[in-house]
DNA sequence: CCGTCATGGTAAGAAAATCGTACCATGACG
DNA sequence: CGTCATGGTACGATTTTCTTACCATGACGG
């Protein structure tokens, strides 16, 4: 069968790539941007060489995905509802009892008819 | 004034050493954990030391912080307050203006009296 | 005070990883 | 075909990390 079992180095490798990829970007272009010579891009996207954590969090701020995405291929959580964050902001400060009951007037709402 | 410019590394480094402190963990407990020597982890929290990507992975799950924090001093507005998954739940498929008027019952509770 | 233990810092040679500079393969395009 | 862009790879030089020590400090009990 398929499935094998990649090392988490090579899954990281593999998401490196195919976000660089997505976005356009040669691997000069990355090695330009965090001043890398271009085998070391080559290496880092086929998992024959470690990726030190401040190397990551520029590759993720350069290729606009998260550092949580490349290390598990999840983002946490946070892109879905753009709006959440203002929501977010609005129930910063609010006692635990509040933010439920702001989470029953939102039950409520989608129960109720439009 | 005070204010000195530590680099990313550094910053890295001492956030290290705060977690691992704050659950009360020793140098030599940490490099069981992570498989490495406990020289290695003196260096990481010094900043002696580059940290691969999959140890920072690693790291923030064995001191239960994301690996967001560790390299940027933020958390990502995600796993502050655990009740939030359960807004976002509430809230998910709701319009966007059933959002914002959720929104809104937020901010009215913030500024009522207790 | 003394001995001991836990913890953390550091040094030096050995081992391992990375870098720099090549050279090569492929594919697009004229 | 010639050329250019892109990416893969090899290998010696360089840099970093590891291993195994030894040392300093502080807590604690005798």
């Amino acid at each position: 069968m398929s499935a094998e079992k990649r090392t988490p180095r090579q899954e990281l490798a593999e998401r490196l790539r195919g976000a660089r990829e997505y976005l356009g970007l040669s691997q000069d272009e990355v090695a330009v941007a965090l001043q890398l010579s271009r085998p070391s891009v080559t290496l880092m996207e086929s998992g024959g060489r470690k990726i030190e954590a401040t190397e990551l969090d520029r590759l993720a701020r350069l290729y606009r995905v998260s550092v949580e995405y490349l290390l598990s291929g999840r983002e946490p959580e946070d892109t879905e509802p753009k709006q959440f964050a203002f929501l977010a902001r609005a129930v910063k400060g609010l006692s635990e009892s509040d933010v439920q009951e702001v989470a029953r007037f939102a039950e409520f709402l989608k129960k109720s008819p439009k």
